[in-house]
DNA sequence: TGAAAATACTACCTACCGGTCGTTATTATG
DNA sequence: CATAATAACGACCGGTAGGTAGTATTTTCA
């Protein structure tokens, strides 16, 4: 009857997903997961022990399988948006988001998390980004995309629409083939 | 010691946006208003009654002394950005999105208060952009431009950093500026 | 000024929060 | 197969959540 772990934060994901750090209940999640409460505490210390792994799996997913082909840092590039983009629609929320909401000073290793995924997400944009571009100014390109699919989370969120994360996509990648043409 | 409703709705704001629907308590409230819990509940019926009034002062304090000038329609459009990118940068959260984030099923009225909150926001950018532009393609342009200031508080919570709203506020003022050339 | 209405208070309710206790059941390892 | 470690459990802790009852105080207005 053991529990994997990522059955855990899978479904603790799902939970921070949708009533964020502070509506999320750790009796909320041990019913999803079909274990009591109590248990939950012998596998994770606290409840603020479960955004650091959450944000790892989810950094994980984001990135996998992506080469890093400097011929085709165009095709990488689509590949991540795309990706981040459709898990943001899917999910209609963005976990990352409610949680850089939610959490407060007082869960300093979940703030230092949610940092660490913001800046590895960002990170990870800027790599590929480095070939068409300078160090610096692909930071900021990817800083800029990606609080802008983020922001068309707000539309999914409150009227079910995909259309402004659609447009946001094809804009990105619409500037990204321009870099190519003239760097 | 009568104590205004306006000073509970600003101080429910102040408290919405720090920490959300479900992480701001009444009791919090109380104390800050300088009341015991008991007596919010002469003013406000419930916690869920709270939001709409303050998306409302949100909204009216956007929209305050703007002149529908036909001929200055991008002067409009460019002050009512810069005010939305000013609330977002120098209170770090946005209101409405943690609202929107965190408004459950559970709290229907709050969930409808938050929806026409962004809905009368999207219109009052396109009420301006109708100038220019065709009704649809408005509404459309006021939503995108809405949803990437939005996104952009990302960076000012976990970041304190205020460059991707200063970017994106500039970015969309300059697509606006085209308008003004290319209808 | 006097009474009705609005506001505030103390005290309390039930439900749930994150977390711990001591104990039992399961699993892995020698 | 024994044993140690891991995982699961029921019961419980103090604290706090949203909200209410009943009463006292203040404000409003005829």
């Amino acid at each position: 009857m053991k529990t994997t772990l990522d059955q855990i934060v899978v479904e603790a994901r799902e939970l921070f997903r949708e009533r964020g750090y502070a509506g999320a209940s750790m009796q909320d999640l041990a019913e999803r997961v079909g274990l009591k409460k109590a248990s939950l505490y012998t596998r994770f210390p606290s409840k603020e022990a479960l955004v650091e792994p959450v944000l790892a799996l989810t950094l994980e997913e984001t990135f996998a399988d992506l080469d890093d082909d400097a011929n085709d840092w165009l095709g990488s590039y689509e590949a991540v948006l795309k990706r981040i983009a459709a898990a943001l629609t899917d999910r209609a929320r963005c976990v990352g988001l409610h949680l850089a909401y939610g959490v407060q000073a007082d869960a300093p290793d979940a703030l230092s998390a949610v940092r660490k995924y913001f800046a590895a997400l960002r990170d990870g944009l800027a790599a590929i980004l480095k070939h068409p571009l300078s160090t610096k100014r692909a930071t900021t390109v990817a800083t800029d995309a990606l609080v802008r699919l983020e922001g068309a989370t707000l539309w999914t969120v409150i009227a079910n629409d995909p259309q402004p994360m659609q447009r946001a996509l094809k804009a990105l990648i619409a500037e990204a083939r321009a870099l190519n043409a003239s760097p």
